[in-house]
DNA sequence: GGTCATCTCTTACACCTTGTCAAAGTTATC
DNA sequence: GATAACTTTGACAAGGTGTAAGAGATGACC
């Protein structure tokens, strides 16, 4: 229902549409509040040709956000998350996420502020928090985690600290590894999961 | 240097000034992409008024951010943190800051997209990141929290959850008290203390 | 290869918002 | 009551978004 191809489109409509995309997500990155015809600038087009493919503003926002939460589901699904340990699949699917959100450190921070009518942030999160979702259950059924905490408020924690960690090692208060370590040991112990997380154990 | 009166400024400026904050609240609030004419009709000035007290849009919204910030940081104080044990001065911390919250959930969602400039970030926010650190770092002494994770993460870490909770009550996904709950169990649980949180026992 | 629908570009416009300025009016303060 | 401070009114420029129509270019399809 999501990725219908509408009707077959003319081929330089397509690939205007991917380069207006591409040019957003670029251009948007590295200025949050660029305007239209910076985009369409970057892109190689006009701007009418902008809305022509996206009527509004937020529309366009909506869609690159849209492709990138593609992006991250996509890394997610390549991680194998049923497999293996529920704790483990969740750090896959956390590196899965940074590993997307690393290429666009400018757009995380403003990510949730575009989400604007609840519907729209609820069929784009929806995607990804179905996935963590899966795994937090998975993780509970094997008794790898506790089942103390409501699962919706688990997967909103869960996103938020993964935000956190992006910023985090996106302003250089943090290295990336440190950032990654303290995000997997943070999201186990709320979990409620036994041992400690990753690479970390070394005290003295 | 955070609280000089400048000068000595007329009696209807100040007014005026606190009137435009208080509308600005409001407004945004309410409708968080607000023009600066709704706000100064709300407020009872023109628009021009607005701008003599804040040169900019920007300007404006940092202000309110600051009275926000002012007001947790007052609530915080009043909590009495450092008294008892810490896991108990962190809840009242978080309770503090909740009560504040709750009164313009609108804002809340938009607050940390208004903090632009690291610098103004940092000295809006460090008022009530000191309190927080302040309160871990006493509970890491008493051994109520541990130490393998740093300091400014879980600062971090503590506020994004905490805008979570406020997001999941303020969007009715949870109860209050189910998002109180949640909040002061996940952060507990984050700090590494030892036994769970507050008034959550009854299993069955 | 030619035709036709489709897409893009140009030009043009209306509207809203922010920011600035100057002059006249009002209000508080000494 | 005189003066400085503040507000108001009116007016303007600049920039961004959204819309429209027609000419031109391009690709799809037969």
């Amino acid at each position: 229902m999501t990725a219908v191809p509408a009707r077959n489109r003319r081929a330089d409509a397509r690939r205007s549409r991917a380069a207006i995309l591409d040019a957003a997500a670029r251009v948007l990155n590295a200025e949050p509040d660029a305007s239209l015809e910076t985009i369409a600038a970057a892109a190689g087009v006009t701007r009418q040709t902008v809305h022509a493919h996206f009527p509004s503003r937020e529309k366009l926002l909506l869609a690159v956000v849209g492709r990138l939460t593609e992006e991250t589901i996509a890394a997610m699904d390549a991680a194998d998350l049923d497999a293996g340990p529920a704790k483990d699949a969740l750090i896959r699917l956390l590196d899965a996420g940074e590993q997307v959100a690393r290429r666009y450190p400018g757009l995380l921070q403003k990510i949730s502020t575009l989400l604007l009518s609840p519907q729209e942030d609820h069929d784009l999160h929806t995607s990804v928090g179905d996935r963590i979702e899966r795994v937090i259950r998975r993780g509970r059924r094997t008794g790898e985690f506790d089942d103390r905490l409501p699962i919706g408020w688990l997967v909103a924690a869960v996103v938020k600290l993964a935000h956190a960690a992006g910023e985090e090692s996106a302003t250089a208060r943090m290295t990336s590894e440190e950032a990654r370590d303290a995000l997997h040991t943070s999201v186990l112990r709320m979990l409620g999961a036994a041992a400690d997380a990753g690479r970390s154990p070394g005290p003295r």
